[in-house]
DNA sequence: TAAATGAGAGAGAACGTTCTCTCTTTTTTG
DNA sequence: CAAAAAAGAGAGAACGTTCTCTCTCATTTA
């Protein structure tokens, strides 16, 4: 119950009196209620999200979920059917995010470069507050939230396979890439390494080294020493 | 609501007749009754583990626990004062096993295979249902859910932090030693190497490679390559 | 027979969800 | 364009269920 609820919807109403009366089904897609709504449900996320955080998926109750987005009940169910729905949105799109870091590698020069960057983008992302100021707590708790209901939640299961499905399948692709380049070694087992990389780098993601002290660029040298050590680079790659 | 609860109190009454009043306070410790409440804790414990694993510390109900138990309400709260007592005994145990796997270490020649060694039983350890025949649930989603509570339950967390100390001193202990014998590279820090190599082996064994279908012994290498990358030993050991 | 143990009903709180009602905004109608 | 109608959005009480934990009373054990 803190300063919730605003101007209610008064605050979308001076947006701008240019666009009105669409009055067609359009309206519906991209009219001012369209864009209150998903504003909305950007709120109850927000406030789930942080709640998750603080007590868990099965230990945040609606209730307090509620208060957090400054929303009563009846109000917060009309955008979400049920807590299922908003748990599966935060993991999906939580998982998401994992999996857009991993598009930007093909930016980098050579593999270790690109996986070591890659790795530390993740630290980074997950060390940080989401979006707005003020430290706020780590979202690397979401992580762990996620894994752990993806191992009992049929739905949770999916969303985090497809997601690591989609990343499995770009490393490998970088992975063959650099192998016919002559980067690595060709005797490495490239889906052993995809897996193992994965799994690796998320148990660093959750030990969450920047709010334990280390610094983002002691990590650098971990990371690259286990593409390293998995990848078995040809030696000029290898000594940085 | 399997085949539980067996003979429920009759198990233990026919152990052995040849041990009966020891009559002092002495039997409060060793007699009879308390070796009855130490094997009910234990049956307690066992139905509550399994409960977990399926369900989630939160997402299990006590009624479910009794059940698998085979136990009422009444009954096992005479064994255990709350929920959470039974999270935390639970927590405690799971996480004593894993660093118990390390005091093993000292039986390996060179600090390389030691690493490997520790990692392997681990997943061994956690791929493989907790005593008793037939293959039951894998022990490595209590690993998350453990530490998915440890992020939001103090004692849980002190618990952790506890049995985690004792790993990074002794890991650290056996890394000094290899240090000095000229095993590794000087430059190395062994600080972070130990934090990072803990973190590293979490997330392997958290993703339980068996059970998808990777063999234990492929992931021999694995952590030999994760071993040999964040230790930098001297040449005579990389190779194997 | 006194103490320990267990079964099971159930108390009381908290849970996720729904219901009813009010108020505002948009669309339709005359 | 004004009035009427419909739809959307929100509040908050209330619902039925489930939760953890306790209480009473019967049974077993020494």
């Amino acid at each position: 119950m803190v300063d919730q609820a605003l101007p209610k919807q008064a605050a979308n109403i001076s947006a701008d009196a240019a666009d009105d009366e669409p009055r067609c089904f359009v309206a519906k897609l991209f009219g001012k209620r369209a864009r209150n709504r998903e504003a909305q449900e950007e709120r109850i996320l927000t406030a789930a999200m942080n709640c998750f955080i603080r007590s868990g998926f099965r230990g945040a109750s609606m209730n307090e979920i509620c208060s957090e987005a400054g929303m009563s009940p009846g109000a917060l169910y009309r955008y979400f059917p049920s807590k299922e729905a908003i748990i599966e949105k935060i993991s999906a799109t939580h998982r998401q995010q994992s999996a857009e870091i991993l598009a930007r590698m093909s930016q980098s020069n050579n593999i270790i470069d690109a996986i070591t960057n890659v790795g530390l983008d993740h630290v980074r992302k997950m060390s940080m507050n989401d979006e707005g100021p003020g430290p706020r707590d780590s979202s690397a708790r979401l992580f762990v939230e996620v894994r752990a209901e993806s191992m009992r939640n049929e739905s949770v299961a999916a969303i985090c396979e497809l997601h690591e499905g989609l990343m499995r399948e770009e490393l490998l692709a970088a992975f063959s890439a650099a192998k016919e380049c002559g980067e690595i070694d060709p005797v490495t087992d490239l889906e052993l390494a995809v897996a193992s990389l994965a799994a690796v780098g998320e148990g660093i993601i959750m030990r969450n080294f920047p709010a334990q002290g280390v610094p983002l660029e002691a990590l650098e040298p971990v990371f690259r020493a286990l593409a390293v050590g998995l990848l078995r680079p040809t030696k000029s790659l290898a000594n940085k």
